[in-house]
DNA sequence: GTTAGCACTCAACACCATTGAGTGCTAACG
DNA sequence: CGTTAGCACTCAATGGTGTTGAGTGCTAAC
């Protein structure tokens, strides 16, 4: 069996009722919608087809139809209408995102806000993956006797700090020569090519070696375990909201899994090009997230680093506007935190 | 009528047993426990008595009995019994506010899981005021064509930067030595004294006037306007777990307060002394927290700084452990942060 | 002063009948 | 031959009813 223009039609009838009202949808429903001119009693015979290609399910007999995920798949893959936002609120949503402060986590933050807002789901952000970042400025400060900060200034505005050992009776001139040479030597380069430029640095500076040594390692851990404050969640509180969570348990177990970052990371990753990606129910990887649709984008920070921006909401989501919302907030955030370049 | 001896050992019992249970508590129940040596009619006396005092009260005729906010209050400045934590618990904990990360945000956010781990309700952090840290270091890197980073480490190991607009044609050189002079005239000084500091320096700067102008300008805006950033929760969906949250929407509810850092940052602010502070119910001014007890304690970083930690859970909180962990954690994370001074 | 006994209350639970939204099937219609 | 009206059927949801049991307050006896 095919599907037929109208069984497309009807389908997505369908889902877009039950995408607002989350309840089953029954024939009479569907029949009276305009743009469907067919009685009740044929478009049961084409749902009675639609279920048996795996489109539709039925909570119960007697009740009306559900769409399944394959339904989702085919609708985001074939039925979306792009919906436009208005002058007016793209205005207001990037207003919202440079009012705010003047750092780049400000501005991230902010974008999160203004997401789960705009969609009334729960948004993620993902900084863009360290290592991609270029080094600008590196910087020791004497924080203590043996201890100094290290701060690592990129492209993009955004600061890394640690606390690294220094070999005592360093004075702070000579932090700052230190300093200067590591700038001097790493500006522009990645900050995960860090490892074959030390490798010089350590030939040419024996008197420094144990804190080169020292700088090295710590950058490599940073780079390796991403920090959890990397990943910035908004709106965790609205999918209470929607009838799917008002199970406690399950409101509950979402919350978990928002904590974990880690999770949430892995479950946002995504290839590289800068489209909206929309993973559906248990395609994407994580059970905790079966009945939760992921939808991604890709932002800019400066020329070489992505980060991830991306919405999660119940499976019957609006995604027409998760997308034209994303969309535009992948560019508009892109825009913003060039602007700090 | 007075209180006494007998009605606090039954009140204790009462309270001891709805901490735990969450349902309303018999006379039975009580007259069963071991050192309480009476039939249960006596006890039903007893708890008339107590609810006529506003101590009890009923949720219908054929109920046990509900501690009140009072009772709480009583409970809690009379009742208590300090529990000691295993020596096993306060190693572990303690590890795993070390081991981590390097970094002082690194620490407050462990310290927040361990807080919501340790407890099973929801732990609150907030960074002490910017205001009363030290300055350690100014740094000024420039970022882009008429754009530079500035940024201030302060004596513990706490770094903030911001973006400020600086004239064209500065060199790095010259942004370097106008760093040097601040960081010379700012090192030791509290963040909320640099306006004092800045009237002078802007006098002996002519050249330089805008860009301290500049300078002071963001920096005070960053005094007044705390950082979202240095609230920091863990376990927020704990609560989730507890009966009083079974509504959906009381769980709403309390997570969208967690989200409003600034009605939280509200909730916790204490007065200076180090002892652990209880407010219960509609003793913490907000309503949406009517329910909810708030427990916290004050840590120190450096030598003049302090800043809260706490717990948020419902009133018939294990007041007991939640103040021995809140205690042993505020000692704890001012030994770890006094490391980074 | 304490307690046993007893009548009373009321939420919680299980049980049942009713209702109505929705289906599938069949037969008639254009 | 596709479409539709009609009808019997299903089943979750709703609301009323009876029963149960935990708990109380009061009284009278110890």
């Amino acid at each position: 069996m095919q599907l037929d223009e109208r069984k497309y039609l009807i389908l997505q009838a369908i889902i877009d009722d039950y995408i607002v009202t989350a309840m089953p949808v029954g024939s009479r429903t569907i029949s009276r919608k305009s743009g469907v001119g067919f009685s009740p009693a044929t478009i049961r015979n084409e749902m009675s087809d639609l279920e048996e290609l795996g489109y539709l399910a039925q909570p119960h007999t007697s009740a009306g139809r559900v769409p399944s995920n394959k339904a989702y798949r085919l609708y985001v893959d074939h039925l979306l209408k792009t919906v436009k936002l208005t002058s007016d609120e793209r205005e207001r949503m990037h207003e919202h995102l440079v009012d705010k402060s003047r750092r780049v986590d400000g501005v991230i933050r902010s974008a999160a806000d203004v997401l789960s807002d705009a969609t009334k789901y729960t948004s993620v952000i993902v900084a863009p993956k360290l290592g991609t970042l270029r080094i600008k400025h590196v910087q020791l400060v004497p924080v203590a006797e043996k201890t100094a900060l290290m701060i690592i200034v990129t492209n993009a505005g955004i600061v890394k700090d640690a606390v690294i050992r220094i070999p005592g009776g360093l004075s702070a001139d000579e932090l700052y020569s230190i300093s200067r040479m590591l700038t001097e030597k790493l500006a522009e380069k990645p900050l995960e090519a860090v490892r074959q430029e030390f490798a010089e640095l350590l030939r040419n500076n024996a008197e420094n070696r144990r804190l080169l040594g020292e700088a090295l390692q710590v950058i490599e851990k940073k780079l390796e375990s991403e920090d959890q404050a990397d990943v910035i969640i908004g709106g965790s509180a609205n999918l209470l909201g929607y009838p799917e969570y008002s199970d406690v348990n399950k409101a509950r177990n979402f919350l978990a899994v928002l904590e974990s970052k880690d999770t949430i990371r892995r479950v946002l990753s995504r290839d590289g090009s800068m489209e909206v990606t929309i993973r559906i129910g248990p395609e994407n990887q994580v059970p905790a997230l079966n009945d939760c649709s992921i939808v991604t984008a890709s932002y800019r920070v400066g020329d070489h680093s992505n980060g991830i921006l991306g919405i999660i909401g119940p499976t019957r989501m609006n995604y027409n506007r998760v997308i034209s919302v994303l969309d535009f907030m992948g560019r508009a955030l892109s825009d913003v935190l060039s602007e700090y370049k």
